[in-house]
RNA sequence: GGCCCGUUGGUCAAGCGGUUAAGACUCCGCCCUUUCACGGCGGCAUCACGAGUUCGAUUCUCGUACGGGUCACCA
């Protein structure tokens, strides 16, 4: 059989990065077996929906690269996708189930209900309702149906017994059925409740694999009584763990960088994002770590997810970040970095080989801006900078050093790292020092800066000719008693 | 509180009765080197606790502790 896998969001703002790796392990294990996966828009709930975060959920899964084959947008032969529009379909359900003895009609109302759990809860019972309505006679639920009295349609779960499921990650789960509350199917406003409207989409779309966080792992079966209740085949569920902040806290919203678009606007690459979020909580067979989105289709394994729940770490994100920009090729990386050079450089200089530079040293795009900031002017600094232990340099050698370089440089015709390189090498050699002494004071006097992407030649390149004489002239004065 | 689930270094994790308990990130050394990085090499550091089963438990069982999830006319 074909796999069949679903995403199903609710429209109520950004995704979080569990709600994404959900998404991603669907996609997956959809993709894995050349199957399909699904976007579904669950909408039920008016008073939590935020306008525009349909399409917030559709930039952010593009751009993450999770295609989905059917969808709102894009329609399949399952269609409507979005759960608003299919209201109509799911109180015929309710009403099959009622007919069939699995269901039954409810008209308490909220004042009772609200004393039942008070005398339950005070008595240290669990919570839940209490059968009232279920005894009622069929002329008595058709005198209330017929006199207008509110009702909603509740699931009649099995008084003993217990229900068993296997779960993918977890295995068997069982769970004793006095335990489950005979829950809502069908509100007082004829809609259907969020458990209810999901099995009946779950079906009538053909999901083979429920893929969703863990928080549903003792709802589940529920779900597997409705399946049963209906007759029908039940899915696959693979429950994921959450993602946690902290050992006792889970990410929240509140976190700040927590969505999936916080990071990608704090310059990380999508592709790292979803590197990294496919090994909280999954781990591949061989000791590679380093994905692209297709090479996890490759190499995902369901059957090798977590059953603990992962604390997310932004240092090994960084590092992931930082594999990724150095695997990219240069071009592709300048067209990344160059809008964040654009924000401290605005001189003109060559993209490509600053981005050469920038390459190996850039773990977040949000790294370089402070990289390049002194290529438009030379900042004010420290003549300590000179001073170099391992270099063996001073303030004292570093002004002979440039008075040294500032001919040589003068002189030159050809300006290339080449050969600026191989004269500042022969000045060391003919002034017998260690090529440090001459390098390191020209590094510090053309940028100023205790740590720069390449070094004094590379620098002195990018610059120019006229501008590197100007800051070499700079750091003598400075350098001068 | 009831029920369900989890627990290998600081973090992510491999491991499926016998291992020197992988690997990655972090941190620390060293090498390379015109700084910092990159790259290379090396190091620190882990089986929550207590019983049992077994010739032998990180691995199996049961408790305990700790943590999480869930108990709505929310999704």
């Amino acid at each position: 059989m074909k796999v069949r896998t679903r995403f199903a969001p609710s429209p109520t703002g950004y995704i979080h990065v569990g709600n994404m790796r959900t998404a991603l392990y669907a996609y997956l294990i959809a993709k894995k077996s050349g199957g399909t996966f699904i976007l579904r828009i669950e909408d039920t709930d008016r008073e939590r929906y935020i306008e525009g975060a349909v399409d917030v959920i559709y930039a952010t899964l593009r751009k993450a690269g999770l295609a989905w084959d059917e969808g709102p947008d894009v329609g399949g032969q399952y269609a409507p996708y979005v759960q608003s529009e299919r209201m109509a379909m799911y109180k015929p359900y309710a009403q099959e189930l009622v007919e069939s003895g699995h269901a039954y009609y409810c008209f308490c109302g909220k004042e009772r209900l609200e004393e039942v759990r008070g005398v339950r809860q005070a008595s240290g019972v669990p919570p839940m309702y209490d059968g009232f309505c279920k005894s009622l006679t069929d002329a008595e639920i058709k005198e209330k149906l017929d006199g207008g009295v509110p009702y909603v349609i509740r699931q009649k779960m099995p008084k003993d017994g217990s229900t068993t499921f296997t779960d993918e990650i977890f295995g068997q789960i069982t769970v004793e059925n006095n335990l489950l509350d005979d829950q809502i199917l069908i509100k007082t406003d004829g809609m259907p409740t969020y458990n209810f409207a999901n099995v009946i989409d779950d079906h009538t779309m053909g999901i083979t694999h429920v893929v969703r966080g863990n928080e549903y792992l003792s709802s589940t079966p529920k779900y597997n009584l409705l399946y049963d209740a209906f007759g029908w085949d039940k899915p696959k569920y693979i429950h994921c763990s959450l993602i946690m902040k902290n050992a006792t806290e889970k990410l929240s919203k509140r976190d700040g960088d927590a969505t999936f678009e916080d990071l990608i606007s704090a310059g990380y690459l999508t592709e790292a994002v979803i590197n990294y979020i496919a090994l909280l909580g999954w781990s591949p067979k061989s000791e590679r770590e380093i994905f692209s989105l297709d090479e996890l289709i490759e190499e995902f394994d369901p059957s090798a997810i977590s059953k603990s729940p992962a604390i997310f770490d932004i240092q090994k994100l960084r590092a992931i970040n930082g594999e990724h920009i150095r695997r990219m090729d240069v071009s592709e990386f300048k067209e990344h970095a160059a809008p964040y050079i654009k924000k401290t450089c605005s001189s003109d200089i060559v993209m490509e080989f600053l981005a050469g530079m920038l390459q190996p040293r850039t773990e977040t795009l949000q790294d370089i801006p402070e990289q390049v900031d002194f290529i438009d002017s030379l900042p004010e600094y420290d003549t300590a900078l000179y001073e170099h232990k391992k270099m063996k340099t001073n303030k004292e050698n570093s002004l002979s050093s440039l008075s040294s370089i500032l001919p040589v440089l003068e002189s030159l015709e050809q300006w290339d790292s080449h050969t600026i390189h191989s004269n500042m090498i022969a000045l060391a050699e003919k002034q017998g020092v260690k090529n440090g002494v001459i390098l390191w004071p020209l590094r510090v006097a053309v940028s100023g800066k205790q740590f720069t992407p390449g070094g004094g030649v590379e620098i002195s390149v990018l610059l120019g000719k006229q501008e590197t004489i100007k800051r070499i002239k700079i750091g003598m004065e400075k350098l001068s008693p």
